[in-house]
DNA sequence: TGTCGTCTCCGTATTACTACGTAAATGCAT
DNA sequence: ATGCATTTACGTAGTAATACGGAGACGACA
């Protein structure tokens, strides 16, 4: 990793925004900060990109929305071409989905914009040694989803349990004999099952099926 | 919210662990820092949950594995019944199944015992602002389950470009005429490379490819 | 140059699945 | 007890997929 003593290196921030008056705004607030240096700026994900990979920035701080290369993208290229870079996204969105979407496409974190300049800071010193950090409207947005909504809520699919039962040997992969086998059933029943099951659904191939069974969390990987 | 410029406050804290000298180490370097007080210690839930009735802490800094009412249950009562009382989860574990647990029961970040006490200090400030931390090694075990960790990590799968793509294609739910349509290949064609795919992977069914295609990362729901 | 792997295509026979329909037994609710 | 949904099961016909097989074109690499 980085630094033992973090308070004692100075973090070196790449800043993503589109609006030249929000990356002043920003610089200008962090660069009053000791620890902390502003190496450089970009208005878009390609910019970023090319100067990251010049200037080697400790911290990508990056708006979301922008044009040419948006912050996903950006996010992603980074973590896939300088993985040593920290992204902190720096958005106004409070949304659920964006939120994922960054984490998934390797954000260290998500701060809104209508945080403190002492929080932000903190922020960037948590991504930099590693950590993760989500501000309070963040954090709430994400965990209230796959944190504590208690169950992995399987979704009313309008099948009967039975069905439910089928389906979720379909999509394990098991061929009608072997469905028949497992629930000591005959083969014809499963196949009357089977039909039912993607004439509610709309589905038609079996691999559609093993889709939508995962995506109603009725199996997982 | 609490404060809007948490430094020229003082965070008042709860700490709980079931071994004497873990709590006196870490107070006192809590003690010396300003902005921090430590209000209370408590060996186990039980005891913590009825002393922050009382005291009514910021935060509460909690061990998971202690006697009478391990951290988990004792953040899910401190989540459901002091809910502005926020948790923050000291552990040694870095095990993913327990941070998952530790955030669904309601706590607001997760370190590692191993962090330095800048950083503790840093992750202490941020619940209290209402934000989530998770220190370095709890973010890493964490992500890695429900996003993308690191690389959506392709594996390798033995299988060539072509059967990579008929394999997504099979994946998604289309039938070999309509990739070969997609492809412009010969159904022909298609049934080969899909014979190749099954031989290589050994699976038999649709279904089958459809899950070994989500589990490897060659689509995504 | 020649071999190897990949991609392409086809034939034949068999098996699995689909699309329709019908219908009996069961359990649950009104 | 009657009605309704569910689960079970079967018939027939057609379509899709599988299990074998062979084979030509092409590029990479030795």
């Amino acid at each position: 990793m980085h630094e033992s003593s973090p308070e004692n290196t100075t973090i070196r921030i790449l800043l993503v925004d589109d609006h030249p008056l929000v990356l002043e705004g920003i610089s200008a607030r962090l660069e009053s900060e000791p620890g902390i240096q502003v190496i450089g700026q970009a208005s878009n994900g390609q910019e970023a990109l090319a100067l990251a990979a010049e200037m080697n920035p400790d911290v990508v701080l990056m708006d979301i929305s922008m044009p040419v290369m948006n912050g996903l993208e950006a996010a992603e290229h980074f973590h896939n071409d300088q993985p040593d870079v920290r992204v902190l996204i720096l958005s106004m969105h409070e949304n659920r989905e964006y939120i994922v979407k960054m984490i998934q496409s390797g954000a260290a974190g998500y701060v809104l914009k209508d945080v403190s300049s002492d929080e932000l800071l903190r922020a960037i010193q948590t991504v930099y040694q590693g950590g993760t950090y989500f501000s309070a409207g963040a954090s709430e947005a994400l965990f209230s989803e796959f944190g504590h909504s208690d169950q992995p809520d399987k979704a009313d699919t309008g099948l009967t349990k039975r069905e439910e039962t089928v389906l979720k040997l379909i999509a394990e992969g098991q061929v009608n004999k072997e469905i028949a086998r497992t629930l000591n059933i005959s083969v014809r029943t499963v196949e009357t099952h089977r039909q039912n099951i993607k004439q509610k659904l709309n589905i038609q191939t079996a691999a559609g099926l093993t889709k939508y069974a995962l995506e109603h969390n009725l199996i997982s990987l």
